[in-house]
DNA sequence: ACTTGAAGATACCGATCGGTATGCTATATT
DNA sequence: AATATAGCATACCGATCGGTATCTTCAAGT
């Protein structure tokens, strides 16, 4: 009864790391424990599969997501701010969850994994899909905000535009990757999401008056 | 000597179409060999590692699309109408593709492959940067004749524009296989593009007076 | 103090992994 | 016809795969 917790902890954020710079089905559940210092004994004590670590881990990081996305959608900021914040925070997660690590940028590894899923693997995709529905949610929250703000062009179908920026960022972080260039990312993502929301012009902010700079890594 | 070229197709084709329904690391050399009905002998004498089987399939597969992206882009069409060919292309490849499979959407499996990839992995990873390198140079074109066309708002960044609408297409397939639901792909590429490239409100199609059936299936 | 069960350690399982060594066979060359 | 080599088959390699069986340890409940 050593600290159970602590262990179960340490596997998922070992497996969510090994999982994030690689895959899910290339990385060994031997490769897990021995990151994690934690022996097979006590891994499969606490999991029962693979693959239920995986959901598991799935579910752990949709939780430190969350806690982001409540703070930058915060109602004690406009729909525009909220916007802005959202931009800072997918630039800023690719250099933080990428530090130690020889990537420049991450993306989301749960919901790639759960996009190359094969039909089998129903508990990879499940957790994907999962997570999608979550995150639709915060989309779909910021787009009426925007809307009822009156900065959006014409009267678009609020569901659809949420999903619109979740396509694109998704693509364009696995772009990012693929490239391994975080300047890829942050030269297409303003633009990008401007014009999936058709933004009117005098609210967007040019790529070179942004907020703050792009090394502002102080925590 | 006999049938080399045959058995190195089979072997490409094959490891595509596996690799297409789960993915590269989760595909052995094993079944890839029986399933193609060749032996691994065979396998190891046509290609020295499991990843030499891999770019050379990516090849094989960038071979068959640029024929049909050289069909859609020709100059016969308009750009408004090699635009209209792209979307309809889409659609139509994940349904052709998906046959015999139990998949409704398929995606593109070397890139989502490559963005997947490890560090590594490097050979994994050039096949798909190498293959997104020529598929931009089609995308620019096409951008290129839609704004020659004046049909475009503003006055885009060419280049850009064509990785946005890369972005979004990859990052809205790997959702609609995750959803497996090819009707969730039908439901927004259309007016993602459509936003993503600014297009003038005279030139676009509602989604309800489409050209084509959705079930026109004969070759 | 004694029991009980969670937490974890060690060793092992058959299966499969990517890859190799060697041999056979048929065709092309001389 | 003899030879050489491409094309392929069979058998096998050590390593690793996900998972299990069994054991110890330690802390809480009574």
């Amino acid at each position: 009864m050593r600290n159970a917790a602590e262990t179960r902890d340490k596997l998922l954020e070992t497996a969510t790391g090994l999982i994030w710079q690689s895959n899910y089905s290339s990385v060994g559940v031997n490769e897990i424990c021995k990151q994690a210092g934690v022996t097979k004994g006590a891994f499969y004590h606490h999991f029962d599969t693979k693959a239920d670590l995986y959901v598991a881990a799935s579910r752990h990081y949709w939780e430190g997501m969350k806690r982001d996305l409540d703070a930058i959608y915060s109602p004690a900021y406009t729909p525009l701010e909220q916007l802005e914040n959202l931009i800072q925070l997918i630039i800023q997660k690719q250099i933080s969850e990428c530090i130690c690590r020889d990537l420049e940028v991450a993306g989301c590894p749960f919901f790639t994994a759960g996009g190359q899923a094969g039909i089998d693997d129903i508990k990879i995709r499940r957790a994907a899909q999962e997570m999608e529905e979550h995150v639709q949610k915060y989309s779909v929250a910021l787009v009426r905000g925007l809307k009822g703000e009156g900065v959006l062009n014409g009267d678009p179908d609020i569901e659809q535009v949420a999903r619109f920026l979740h396509h694109f960022i998704q693509g364009l972080l696995v772009y990012g990757r693929l490239m391994n260039s975080l300047d890829a990312v942050r030269a297409d993502l303003r633009e990008g999401l401007y014009r999936l929301i058709d933004l009117k012009d005098e609210y967007r902010i040019a790529e070179s008056e942004q907020p703050y700079s792009k090394a502002s890594d102080a925590a």
